[in-house]
Formats: structure tokens, sequence, C-alpha cells
DNA sequence: GCTCGCTGTAACACACTTGTCACATGAGCG
DNA sequence: CGCTCATGTGACAAGTGTGTTACAGCGAGC
């Protein structure tokens, strides 16, 4: 029996005041995140690169390097610039909150915040992640073309029939080309955080879409001990 | 994009306070937009309908109806169920928050706010909502002839015998020809948001359709695990 | 009142989908 | 060269989605 148990999602916590992080800790867990902190911007970035989050919540309001600029930092180190960044600042910082945005972070609380409203958020975080910004809804790849809201894959101008869930984990694959992606990772995206499905499941699949899509399937590389990725090009 | 002109998106505003309106009302002119304005959710609705804006900034806190109920209330109305609403909600409004979002809300903004961010919030919304309707209001598909104004459909000339629902589903798949509509969208825009019915029930509808509509049924495809789309071609 | 048509729900059947297993294959490594 | 482990492959049982039929409630019209 093969069949593991889901790896937990990790947040990392970034605040300076330690009731803040036990509070945002405590109630991450309880919604079944793991959860690891850092008290100031270098120890953060160090962790970040380190342990690979899947998200981190950033209070704006820290010692030494402040909260932005550590967001900047995230930006550019490229293990940890896809990471989505939840702000947190204090009430009537409006023009930081802007600026926040602009710089990267990808949504932001306003203190004093409700715990479950953080919650909240960062799952619609990790939700959205599955679909990149500018959400491409028509891709094209040499003979292969992909039409998200018509739902409709062809290859040579020839209609590829695929299930459900085959046609989800193409579409993910392709809209985050040239990036390897765990079997976790498409197991969190394609089929939506609560399943405890085996990973071996995504090769299965992965077999019958490239079975499906015949020439096109090269497409489709296996990174041996990593995961898959659509080829970019 | 095409290069014509493009015409201006019309935004209404509805908030109590007069200041605020006006603030709002600036920046998003500044922006582009055209404004139209309501101090209190009865004109709200009314001004919806009759003025069919692309998008409706919504106070949270407004005198008699309140915010959340313009919202239901909105939903409910045909003919400004799909209309992106941002919600204003005053600060420490947690929990209105989320149920403002879980009741249809498409985004919100925390007072105090920037104008900026607000002017952000609401193109993105607009950017999302994505492509234009083609809201046709007679449409031809080789036998099949659909007459929205006359309330009219012939297959080969011979006039098809069909109940409002049955014409709302019809003419709601063939407007957004090509594109899968999964059954809660469906819901949403034939039956008008009423959330307590059942998805079997679009089925059944379907079903019905496909019966009168004879040979010209096949331009409707079932996307098994995904919804119906009326085929394009 | 009654009937009739429309609508939403329930129940069932069937085909397809899906997750898992067992085994085959093959890459990487000493 | 041979071992080990990750991945490819084929098969299968259980689960799920949808077509289909039937039926009850309800309002409109007579």
């Amino acid at each position: 029996m093969s069949s593991e148990l889901r790896v937990k999602q990790k947040i990392l916590v970034v605040d300076d005041e330690p009731d803040a992080v036990e509070l945002i800790a405590f109630n991450l867990k309880a919604a079944g995140f793991e959860v690891i902190s850092a008290m100031d911007g270098e120890s953060a970035l160090r962790r970040a690169r380190q342990e690979s989050p899947d998200a981190i919540v950033l209070d704006l309001m820290l010692p030494e390097v402040d909260g932005l600029e550590v967001c900047k930092m995230l930006r550019r180190n490229s293990t940890t610039a896809s990471v989505p960044i939840i702000m947190l600042t204090a009430k009537a910082e409006e023009v930081d909150r802007i600026i926040g945005l602009e710089l990267g972070a990808d949504d932001y609380v306003t203190k004093p915040f409700s715990p479950r409203e953080l919650v909240l958020r960062v799952k619609n975080l990790l939700k959205r992640q599955g679909a990149p910004e500018g959400d491409a809804d028509r891709m094209e790849f040499g003979e292969l073309l992909i039409d998200v809201p018509r739902h409709l894959v062809t290859v040579k101008d020839r209609s590829v029939d695929l299930t459900a869930t085959e046609f989800k984990l193409l579409t993910v694959l392709a809209q985050r080309r040239g990036r390897v992606q765990s079997r976790e990772r498409l197991l969190r995206d394609v089929w939506n955080y609560d399943s405890l499905i085996d990973t071996r499941t995504v090769d299965t699949h992965l077999r019958r879409l490239r079975e499906k899509l015949g020439p096109a399937a090269r497409m489709l590389d296996t990174v041996r001990g990593v995961g898959y990725r659509f080829r970019d090009s």
C-alpha cells in the first residue's frame, strides 16, 4: 500500500510580535496547515529559501528590514519568487497597501483582523495559485491547442476527447509550462486539497493523457524523482 | 483588441454619503469610466436594471435596505444577476465581509480605502469578467432559428413550442455558444440565482429541450463532469 | 370546483471515469 | 554488471455523472 498521508501545506508567518505569531500559527494549524515562523526580515528570507513554504504571511512592520523590502527580495529570489504572499498591515495604511500589491504581495489583511478571515485568505490564495494571473484561456503549442472555456483540446486540428480530470491536469501543466510540478502539487491543484489520494494516481492520469495526445505527448516531460513538466519552447 | 474607439464602461456607485460618492465618482471618471450613482438601495436596484452598468460599487451600510440585501436582490434579477459587484465595508466588519463574498459580491474594499486602490479593483474585476457577451436577439444556426424578442424558435421552419424556462435556457446557451456552461452558472443565469434548486433540474430541462428540438438537439453538447455547451461552428 | 401544463425532484439504469493494484520496464548508480 | 527504485503499463472494481422515466405540487384558465 503506497497510499501516503497528504503533505500538509507549509505557511511561513513573519511578525515581530510573539503574540501575533502565536495567534496566527494556532489558527492556521487548526485549519490543517504546517506553520513555521520568523521574527525579522533576515531570518524570514532565509527560512523562505530553505523551507520553500507554500505561502507567506508577512507583517508590514518589521524591525531593521521592513516588510515591503522583504517582499521585494522574496520576489527577486528565483526559489521564492512565485510564493504567494499575504501582507499584514496596521489599519489606515492605504498607500502602503497598494504599493504592497504592486510590489508583488498577492493579498493583504488589515489589523486588527479576525483569524478566520486570515485563514480564509490563505486558502483562497493557495487556490488561486492554480490559475496564474493572466491565465491564458487559449493556448497554442505547435500542433497542440488548448481552449479552456470551450473545454476543447485539438492535436493537428483533430479534436481530442479528454475527461474532466485529464483536461484539468493538462491545463495546469500547460499554464505552468517550463516549471516542474511535483505530484503533490498537482494533486493539490488538480484534485483540490482535501483528497487523500495516492501520488501514483497522477502517473496513471498522465499516462492516459499521453496516450490520448498521441504525437503531442512529447510536450509532457517526466523529471525523474521530482515530477512532471510541460515542455517550454 | 480592435482599434475602434471603445465605449466607456459604466459604473454604478451606491453610497449614502454624498462625499463618498463624489470621491469615488471623481476617481473613476479620471480613470475613463462613466459613472452613475444612487444613494439608497431602492434606487440602486432601479438604476441597475435600467442602465445595465458594467460593474457596481456598493456600500455595505445603507439606510433602509442594507447593502447585503441589495446584493442579493441584484443577483436574483436576471438583468443584473451577472454584473460584477464590489462591496465597500467599514473596517472591522469581518464577518459581513465574508458573508458578502458568499452572497455573490465579487470583491470588496475596506473603508477607509484609497481611491487608487478602488479603481484598481474595478479594473481588475472588469478584466476578469472578460469577453463581451454576444447577446444578439436573433440567432440562426443552420436549421435552428432563435428570435429572442418574439420568443420564437423554429427548426426547419417549423415552429417549436418551448416553455419559458426552456426558452431561456436555450438562449443563454446560444448566446454563450462555444463556451461550456456549468450547471451552477446556468442556475444562476436562467433561474436567477435560486441556489435552492438542485443542479439535476438543469439536466431535466435540457433533456426536454433536446426532445422538443428534435434534429437540432445535436447543437447541445454534454461535457461530462463540467456542464453543457451550445456547439460552435 | 376541476383540469391541464409547467416545474422541480426522485429513482433507476447504464456507461464512463477514476483510483488502485500488480507487474513490467528502464534509468541511475555503485 | 547487477541492484534498486521510480515510472510506465494494463487490468479491474467501485464510484460517479448523466439520460431517462415517473410523479407530485402548483398555479392558470375554464
